[in-house]
DNA sequence: CAATTATTTCTATATTTCTCGAATTATCGA
DNA sequence: TCGATAATTCGAGAAATATAGAAATAATTG
C-alpha cells in the first residue's frame, strides 16, 4: 500500500517536464531499458543534468538501474507505477459508481499481477 | 490528448502534501464537492493558504468551482483526472504487453465515458 | 446600511529546486 | 598502467515555490 509521502515523492518526480520524458521514454524501452548516455542523446540533455533527474526518478522508486559494462542501463518500474495510479484512484467515486466506472475498474485492475512485471 | 504541458501542471499541483490530500478528499466527495471552508476546516489549513493550493488544482484544470450563496464549492474533474492516467500510461509496455498486462487494460479503459463524468 | 461570514488577493520572506561547469569515479582496451 | 569512454558528484548562482499576515471582495442577515 503506497503511502501519501511516497505519492508526493512521486508526482514530485515526474512534475517536471524533462523527467517526465525520461520516464515515459523507459515506459515504453520495457524491461530493456535504456543506457544514460542514450537516454542523454534522445532528450538532448547534459549527462549531468540528465544524472540528476535520474537520481530523483530513482530515489521515488519509479525507476532502477543496473550496470552494464561502463553504461548504466535504466528502466522503469512497473510496479510502482501501478501503485502509483492505484493511490491516486482510491476511493474515486465512492458511494457513486455512476460517476466515472470506467476509472473505478481501473483502479481495482491496477496491480500488475504479470510475470515478468518488475 | 493531454500534452506534456498540461500533464507537467497537473503532477505538480499534485506533488504536494496538502494540495494532494485535498484532490483526495474532492474525489471521494465526488460531484456533491466540497465548500473550501469545509476543506480547510478537514485539512486544518489557514483559508489563504488553502485558496492558494485551490488556485492551483483549478489553474492545472484538476477541480473546478461553483458559488453557492457564501461558500464556493469545489469538485474534482473526473475527465482531468482520467486524461492524466492515461497519458502517464500511454505505450506502457509497447512491443512487450506480457510485461504489465493489467495497466495496459487501465489504459484503455482510462477514458471516463459515465454519462455524469464532469 | 452596518455587521457577519466566506473566500480571495496582495505582499514579503523563507525555502526549495533547477541547471551548469568542473572535478571525480568506474570500466574497458591497448 | 595509460588513455579513452561513461556516468556521477560537488558547488554555486538563478529561478520557482510555499506560507502567512493583512487587507480586500462577495454574499447574506438584521
Amino acid at each position: 500500500m503506497m503511502e501519501q509521502t511516497d505519492a508526493v515523492a512521486a508526482l514530485s518526480a515526474l512534475a517536471h517536464a524533462g523527467r517526465l520524458e525520461v520516464f515515459r521514454l523507459l515506459v515504453k524501452a520495457g524491461h530493456a531499458g535504456m543506457a544514460a548516455g542514450k537516454i542523454a542523446e534522445a532528450t538532448g540533455t547534459l549527462p549531468n543534468t540528465l544524472s540528476a533527474g535520474l537520481n530523483i526518478l530513482t530515489h521515488a522508486g519509479l525507476i532502477h538501474s543496473r550496470r552494464e559494462g561502463r553504461s548504466v542501463i535504466y528502466s522503469a518500474d512497473f510496479k510502482a507505477m501501478s501503485g502509483l495510479l492505484t493511490f491516486l484512484m482510491e476511493d474515486c467515486c465512492s458511494g457513486e459508481p455512476a460517476i466515472c466506472g470506467p476509472v473505478a475498474d481501473l483502479a481495482r485492475a491496477g496491480t500488475c499481477a504479470a510475470e515478468g512485471c518488475a
